[in-house]
DNA sequence: ATAATGTTTCGGCACGGGCCGAAGCATCGA
DNA sequence: TCGATGCTTCGGCCCGTGCCGAAACATTAT
């Protein structure tokens, strides 16, 4: 072994069907019992109990004890980001996963990556808002411009808040199913909070998939993604 | 098993120590003979031999066969990206990794992070270049400026011809020993170029390890972090 | 109290896979 | 042509570890 960090033991932790399995299942963010955890992973509570205690010891995960649940989450967004490095190499890994599951459409049209919007609806947001302007995308690299602040600011999300948390405001994340970016950082949370709550998508039972309204979608669209400069009164 | 793309093959591929080791070691994106890399891991020829026909099969490495020596390289970015993020979650990780060897001191100071520079040098000139304008930061995302190719232009880096590579410009690329950002994508390549080419550093034999110069260094220092000033706030 | 549910610890089994010895192919240099 | 070098394939050993049964522990409900 050469220098720098040891990768080999986190790598073989996920290396795991199970424990891929559960980290898999925590990558909405979310907290889960470590019994909900078992069955995600198909293996009895003992051995998930074993699987749980290596990956909080490995700083993977954190488990807060509740009651007589123990809720497990990803130790933090860096442990996601890393998640996601895995899955968009596996992606490519050649052959592309034997069967893909009835639910893979869905997924891969939206779904939660870790705490904001992945998927095609994502990646056709961030295109828009670089399209008119309100983001800045140099390569990889996103800024969000002045008209931008106005046009999240009008739609209801405090970006001047935002911009007080030491997390990044806007940060491209490599989108697994599309080969795109898609937004994440502050604003992609912020933005997906608002999008449940005004119902214009709702998350499946159980899964990362976030389904859009009928109605909601179009209104999504016409709130980011259409519009052009139709009703340029609209903004501020 | 959820829906998505089903990491635990690569992570179970990179979890090995030997096959770690190797990685690592190509994380220079040089390409490595097999025996050398059987070497570097401290196991048989025939060993290696099948660690890297099966990272092969998964899409982690390319071989190629050159008279009777076999090349071998990291299989693209994306697969060197997906080491860094582990290796910054293993750093984290935390027992901080028992002995830090001699070496690590040098390594921490200047290394090549599959093709730019990573280590102190490197996160003090991004954030010199930021300082000095020449960079546009906001939150985790890059943007040249003008101000910032004409400095490039002048040193003698051909942005142009760089924008139109279909990679990156710029990216901030988190460096596991700084836990800080230093600067990636086609222009970071370029700059690591530079150095060598300008004879300002020097790589260590059979190492990461960027040695600077005293007088490169000078030089390095005086061309991009110190001059000072430049620019008024001229955010675009 | 007693029971039910959820989680953890312990122990032992069994399978997978990493490892090397031996041998088989290629290629390169006399 | 003949050895030397480098890589690969095959076969068998063996250690690590994932798995579950059994049981202990903790919390909540009846």
């Amino acid at each position: 072994m050469r220098h720098g960090p040891d990768i080999a033991p986190i790598a073989a932790l996920v290396g795991d069907p199970a424990r891929a399995c559960m980290l898999t299942a925590l990558m909405d963010g979310r907290a889960l019992t470590a019994g909900e955890l078992a069955r995600e992973a198909g293996v009895a509570a003992q051995t998930a109990s074993g699987h749980l205690a290596r990956m909080e010891e490995a700083g993977l995960l954190v488990r807060r004890k509740q009651g007589r649940h123990c809720y497990v989450a990803l130790a933090g967004e860096e442990v996601g980001r890393m998640l996601e490095a895995i899955m968009g190499v596996a992606v490519t890994s050649g052959r592309t996963r034997a069967r893909t599951g009835p639910r893979e459409p869905a997924l891969r049209a939206g779904r939660v990556c870790y705490d904001h919007l992945a998927g095609t609806q994502a990646v056709e947001l961030l295109e828009a808002l670089v399209a008119r302007g309100a983001l800045w995308q140099e390569d990889a690299d996103l800024t969000l411009t002045d008209d931008g602040a106005a046009l999240f600011e009008d739609f209801g999300i405090d970006i001047r808040t935002l911009r007080t948390s030491r997390r990044p405001l806007c940060r491209s994340c490599l989108d697994w199913s599309e080969r795109r970016f898609h937004l994440g950082g502050g604003l992609g949370a912020a933005v997906l909070l608002a999008i449940f709550e005004r119902g214009w998508a709702r998350r499946e039972e159980g899964t990362r998939i976030v389904r859009f309204t009928a109605d909601g979608l179009r209104r999504f669209r016409a709130a980011f993604v259409s519009d052009g400069q139709g009703t340029d009164g609209t903004t501020r």
